[in-house]
DNA sequence: AGCTCATGGCGAG
DNA sequence: TCGCCCTGAGCTG
């Protein structure tokens, strides 16, 4: 699940139900339990999301970092909160909901110059009011490396992944394997404002769609999609299925480790 | 029971 | 570029 609408989407979802509470913070699975018992029945008084990267603040200056990394899951729940499996890195429980975290890459109490470490060393956010579009596209239009793999690199864009990358690309009918540089300004301001629209529909409804009501397969007399990773999108995992607008084959390669989807036909080099 | 794969990212070589 | 970390679902037997 997790690409940076997700993260924002907990952030919210965390202050929802814990901000100004004093929840108990436990550690079943053990890994993040001196913690835990540092932070026990302290006031969850900030959330905060940057990227891919949740913020938890507690008093006034403990931060307590997550990164869900590829299998990290949060799930929320009513009390009484059931007992904890021995996968739960950090729970908290207060008398009217518990919420558990699974599996994160990270899950640290950090020190607010570490907090500022990670922020400077992540890009602009689409998601966040204080990002400045203009900065991405200094660095993507002097870049000889695809626009595929710089949509992924953090450090010049924060949040998007494997699924906005392979959509975003399809919707402005850019080639994954473009050079940044070859990226036109006016490509730019058009990519960045899809991504902050989609992703803030992503934050809304808790998944990311993409396609437009006009392809879906009903409206293109096509039989309608089940999909098995929830949203309803262009060429993400569709490898070898007929592309939702001209009908050729969606493909599939492999680019830095992840698999990349695009419509020949649809983008263009 | 064991294998593969997944919306991520790090450090070693 | 590779191996590794984290978990769980969906296969295959």
């Amino acid at each position: 699940m997790p690409e940076g609408h997700t993260i924002h989407r907990l952030a919210s979802d965390y202050a929802a139900r814990f901000s100004g509470t004093a929840p108990r913070v436990t550690s079943p699975q053990g890994k993040f339990s001196d913690a835990a018992d540092l932070l026990d029945k302290s006031v969850l008084t900030a959330t905060e999301a940057h990227g891919k990267h949740l913020f938890l603040r507690f008093r006034d200056t403990d931060w307590v970092h997550i990164h869900l990394g590829l299998f990290g899951k949060v799930t929320f729940g009513d009390a009484p909160a059931p007992p904890p499996t021995d996968t739960v890195r950090l729970r908290l429980a207060d008398d009217t909901s518990y919420v558990d975290l699974r599996g994160p890459t990270a899950c640290a109490l950090i020190t607010p110059d570490e907090k500022r470490a990670i922020h400077d060393r992540l890009g602009p956010d689409p998601l966040r009011d204080d990002a400045d579009p203009d900065a991405v596209y200094r660095r993507v239009s002097r870049s000889r490396t695809t626009i595929a793999a710089l949509l992924m690199d953090q450090k010049v864009i924060a949040g998007v992944g494997n699924v906005y990358r392979a959509e975003v690309l399809f919707r402005h009918g850019i080639d994954p394997y473009r050079a940044g540089k070859d990226v036109t300004p006016a490509e730019w301001r058009a990519i960045w404002a899809d991504l902050v629209e989609l992703m803030r529909e992503g934050v809304r409804n808790n998944r990311i769609d993409t396609v437009r009501p006009e392809h879906m397969p009903e409206a293109m007399g096509r039989p309608p999609r089940v999909d098995d990773h929830g949203g309803e999108v262009y060429v993400y995992r569709r490898a070898n299925l007929p592309c939702h607008i001209c009908g050729g084959e969606i493909r599939t390669a492999g680019l830095a480790a992840r698999n990349l989807f695009w419509c020949p036909a649809c983008q263009r080099a």
